[in-house]
DNA sequence: ATCCTAATTGATAATAAATATCATTAAGGA
DNA sequence: TCCTTAATGATATTTATTATCAATTAGGAT
């Protein structure tokens, strides 16, 4: 894998933004270099997801998110918002030695809260203001 | 919730068929159906996952599948040909009462996990007959 | 330092998945 | 039977992602 600046930057992207869509390093990107091209970027972040650098987090009603992979750990998702977050409870690994059936092989496992984020509650008013 | 014959289809269809996609419900649909509408396929959906009847569930590089709701369980995702299967393990409902940070609620989790399935593995070759 | 070649890129077309629009139809209570 | 409104079919549109391909460039060989 040659380095580019452009994956030096998605590379930025993924840490500076928290659980970015390909949207959203996209737009990250755009801001100090306007020539890079979406193609691009999808092109890497798959690839760097491919290698398991990092993680692609799969949503209901929405696009993959990407997320940086120093350690294994699991998430909450906000129906609302769509927002993710980590979840600070220990990976499991003994889940991966589970025997879904015979002749079946766990190379992972995700495990992926949903609910509503504290923003999104309506009780709450942060970012809602009018 | 108006009852018509094609929300009785669909729902035949996601019986019939295994965590199917919404393309699959449409391909079964329309096969004694011909006249049903793909929108008509994906609004129900819709519908019926927001209400909880079935589950729709997201998976890395690839449109959602759904599965009925009898009750909660989880899944193996193969990553080599994107079939989705049950797992046969306990639902674990105390992961439900984890506290994800201050101001959230969860409502539910999902446990997917990832591997080959004994389909795809190199050493089978059920399928692969030339 | 220069050359070479294959990986990478940018631009854009194409595809896939899902949603929106809107006129028409039909469920099901009054 | 009438009436209201949810639901439908057809289709356009949007969103997300992948494919194509000529031009560029990283980085090892010379």
């Amino acid at each position: 894998m040659r380095h580019t600046f452009q994956k030096a930057l998605i590379d930025e992207a993924i840490n500076a933004l928290n659980h970015p869509t390909a949207e959203d390093v996209y737009a990250y990107v755009l801001k100090s270099h306007p020539t890079v091209s979406k193609a691009t970027v999808y092109r890497n972040l798959a690839k760097l997801a491919d290698k398991g650098i990092i993680l692609r987090i799969a949503v209901p009603n929405g696009p993959d998110h990407f997320d940086y992979q120093i350690h294994k750990h699991y998430h909450f998702h906000c129906d609302k918002c769509h927002q993710l977050f980590d979840v600070q409870i220990p990976y499991n690994d003994t889940f991966n030695q589970v025997n879904p059936a015979n002749g079946f092989t766990i190379n992972d496992h995700s495990l992926t809260f949903s609910g509503i984020c504290d923003k999104c509650h309506p009780s709450n008013n942060k970012g809602k203001k009018k």
